[in-house]
DNA sequence: CTGAATCCTATGCGATACTG
DNA sequence: CAGTATCGCATAGGATTCAG
């Protein structure tokens, strides 16, 4: 198979040469919606199984209760999640992964091997031009 | 190979019991730097081959001058892309992926392959949502 | 042509307090 | 327990102008 920046440069060059309204762009809708800080720290955490609410919450200590309700709503209206309320007292909250958000575990997990991998790579560049500096 | 989401939830879980420093962590690292509006955008064009400033310009049509040279600074400080200055008169200068950048087209495939094959999932998601309020 | 500098606005996100 | 509502700040990022 051809090489991957190849098939990528190719890739947008066909669509900045038809159809590359932001609207429209399947890519950039996407990365909008999960290039913010939470969503993929969350949908890596329900790949483990479902997780309720709180537990969501002390798997991300960093997230506030806000941003966490505001994320998960983001991810159930685009598919991501499945969101099953218990009509106890207290309620209980699941939150689960739909087929559609499974099926997003294989190009996120390339992202995170990859990083993985080359994160002292990046790092070397960053003291490479801190110094040069 | 087990599933994907398998995976990758065994890794957070891995991660979170350990160092979920943020600063530390490969991911969130990474994904604070490329997870912006531009940053994949620039790289995908790049990926096409060597550009030069204005031509990434005309590329990206919606990309302001300010963003387009603080992204290029970013992604040039983290390795991904060499900054190649012609000392013309205009002066000239070429943008291109180092191998740390072209390494990463990989994933980044993966991530939009997943989003056309996907995003009239995501749509219809949404569609549902809408409807149900 | 390739930026740097400045100004301004929009909004992501945290903190806190309240509710069923 | 699982939110909602309101406030406020910090930052992303556009528009414009200046410079080498």
């Amino acid at each position: 198979m051809r090489d991957a920046a190849e098939a990528l440069g190719a890739k947008f060059q066909a669509w900045q040469a038809a159809a590359f309204d932001e609207t429209r762009c399947p890519v950039r809708n996407l990365l909008d919606r999960i290039g913010d800080r939470w969503s993929t720290l969350l949908l890596a955490n329900l790949a483990s199984g479902p997780q309720r609410f709180s537990a969501l919450a002390r798997a991300v200590p960093d997230i506030s209760k806000r941003m966490l309700t505001q994320t998960l709503r983001t991810l159930e209206t685009d598919g991501f999640v499945h969101r099953d309320v218990q009509p106890t007292v207290p309620p209980s909250v699941t939150y689960s992964l739909t087929p559609l958000g499974r099926s997003f575990a294989t190009p996120l997990l390339g992202l995170v091997e990859w990083a993985e991998a080359n994160f002292a790579d990046v790092c070397a560049a960053r003291a490479r031009m801190a110094e040069a500096a």
